[in-house]
DNA sequence: ATGAAAGCGCTAACAT
DNA sequence: ATGTTAGCGCTTTCAT
């Protein structure tokens, strides 16, 4: 006959084994521990010292079983060597530590297949909400398995979902890179962009040809280059665009890769900025200060934009389980702001 | 009288559900959902059918209260901003993906309370294994907690932990440093590093004192700094050691934002790097070769050691999963590399 | 191949 | 103040 030890060596003990131990029920252990009302200041302490001396650690997926929601909050981002994911990972980390939450991270590389693999995962795990960058492909699969769930879309929005979204206006960014190079008095500017099924992709582009067109500055073609947001891209493009002849006296790079790309390229030719050409960024991790010469950039006010998107989910998830109706939020854009240093000037005379 | 309707609307499904609008009984839908034996092929096609129409979500938190484990390994660290933990968190993200599990993100800025509570949260959440940077201070009951998992210590270990560590090791890349810029023929080397409290900070400093004593150098403690590994830090001891007099002709700076902050602060002097002063940094952000000049560094092999340490956990939790003891895992510290770009040259002739 | 029933660990409604 | 009981959704014997 095989009886559990009495006191020692379980391996994990249940509220059970603590109630044994002391000889009481386990809702009086369930009560204590939870540190409900009706219940002896007397026992509560007894069952915490057992509970203690146990080992006790409550099972949270048989509580959530019971309460029918967990304390999981997700985040899926395509990438986590950007600075925006690591200034949203650091905010929300932060935020559901404080509200009692658990984050789970988890990265699509961009893959519609992986985001809804993610989406499944955290619904079956009955996550309390989700801050997601959306791919530029979403399944509707997924895109319907994110309906009954709080969500935020943060930096990128997908038309296939409904959740607000708090997005930066790259645009306005870009166009008032535009603006500061035409009242320099560039006339040709070249333009680094993300392709046009991400809504960052247009967004941005349609901010240059704006700035342009205000300016009565005509767009080539050539100048105007999309693809990939990668340093290698960035690289590529900006040696390709400095090989134009005559070649763009500015260029705009309206991502932080496509800039370190871009910074790169420059460093392989003998041209100096400003005085040969002048070069604006996008983002502003601290390192754009210390090139030389420091670079000008699309500052992006990331720490804001996390803040407001996670405010937005908590508030959100309260409303879901206090049983309120979730109040219809309006999407936010918040306005990037032009950081001049040292990387633009007046264009050389022809 | 309330009943639930028959196929359409219900808010959380279950294989209740499914196996009513199906009339069968519910271990039928679980078999047939779960792929096992004994079930026949058009009974599984039925079955997935009616679950995809009702939109069926398993329920983890049931799954894991039945099988007693769940598919969470958690990240525990200290700070999301710096490269070690953007490739720690890619690298790790992708093999979780990889292996069915979910990935639980927690941030402690060294505070060894918030660290307990994260490591008791992932123990309530029966968590497969962790990943953990340890704080320098944890707390007795915390190493307690960990002891029954899979854990690997990432970047530092803590005495007070048993399990295996995958570390970089410090020392030799600091000696390395110092060994190179000896034989340049520099004598007065300053050093900015951690404070002795953590693993890595002695590390460093001792790869800095046997460097110089090899090459019969005397220290000067006024030119060995410690304290917080902040770009601040970094900054403000960077040019506290520039006023020394007469000053250093070189500066070896062991943390990554130590390094952001000593290349702040040279940029507020008139020295010219690497004619007045030589640098060496610590780490290798794609930044510092845009640097003028490049800096020259100690190189790490993030991605190697976080594979590395990957691997550790997913074999511990793989043994553990089939009953197998655990096979005792040896620490491993792999070697850093001096990557030699142009920011150390020969001191000035006093 | 399918159904019936037990039980994982917990909370909460209902007794006492 | 404490005990009894039911049941959350699921997997897994054990029957049939």
């Amino acid at each position: 006959m095989r009886t559990k030890k009495a006191t020692a060596g379980i391996s994990n003990p249940t509220i059970k084994d603590i109630a044994n131990a002391l000889g009481v029920s386990h809702s009086t252990v369930s009560r204590a521990l939870n540190d409900q009302r009706h219940i002896s200041k007397d026992m509560k302490v007894r069952v915490r010292q057992a509970a203690s001396e146990l080992g006790y650690i409550v099972n949270a997926g048989a509580r959530t079983l019971r309460q029918a929601n967990s304390a999981l909050v997700g985040l899926i981002a395509p990438d986590v060597m950007s600075e925006l994911f690591a200034v949203m990972c650091k905010v929300l980390a932060l935020r559901c530590a404080r509200a009692g939450y658990q984050l789970a991270v988890s990265i699509t590389e961009d893959d519609p297949a992986v985001e809804l693999a993610h989406v499944k995962a955290l619904r079956q795990a009955r996550a309390l909400g989700v801050v997601i960058i959306p791919t530029p492909h979403m399944l509707a699969e997924t895109a319907e398995l994110l309906k009954p769930t709080c969500v935020v879309q943060f930096s990128r929005h997908h038309e296939r979902l409904t959740a607000p979204a708090v997005t930066i206006d790259g645009a306005s960014g870009v166009a008032a890179a535009v603006h500061h190079l035409a009242e320099l008095g560039h006339k040709r500017i070249g333009f680094v962009g993300l392709p046009s099924d991400r809504s960052t992709g247009v967004g941005r582009l349609r901010g240059f040809m704006e700035g342009m067109a205000q300016h009565g500055l005509p767009v080539e073609p050539a100048l105007v280059r999309q693809g990939p947001g990668t340093t290698e891209f960035g690289r590529a493009m900006t040696a390709a665009l400095l090989q134009q002849n005559p070649r763009p006296t500015a260029i705009i790079l309206s991502t932080a890769d496509l800039t370190q790309g871009g910074v790169e390229a420059t460093r392989r030719t003998n041209l100096v900025i400003p005085k040969d050409l002048s070069v604006v960024g996008f983002g502003d991790p601290a390192w754009l200060r210390l090139l030389t010469p420091p670079l000008s950039t699309v500052g992006l006010t990331l720490g804001e934009s996390s803040e407001a998107a996670i405010s937005m989910l908590l508030r959100q998830i309260e409303a879901k389980e206090e049983g309120r109706p979730i109040e219809p939020q309006a999407s936010l854009e918040l306005e990037p702001y032009l950081i001049l240093r040292s990387s633009t000037a007046p264009p050389p005379k022809a």
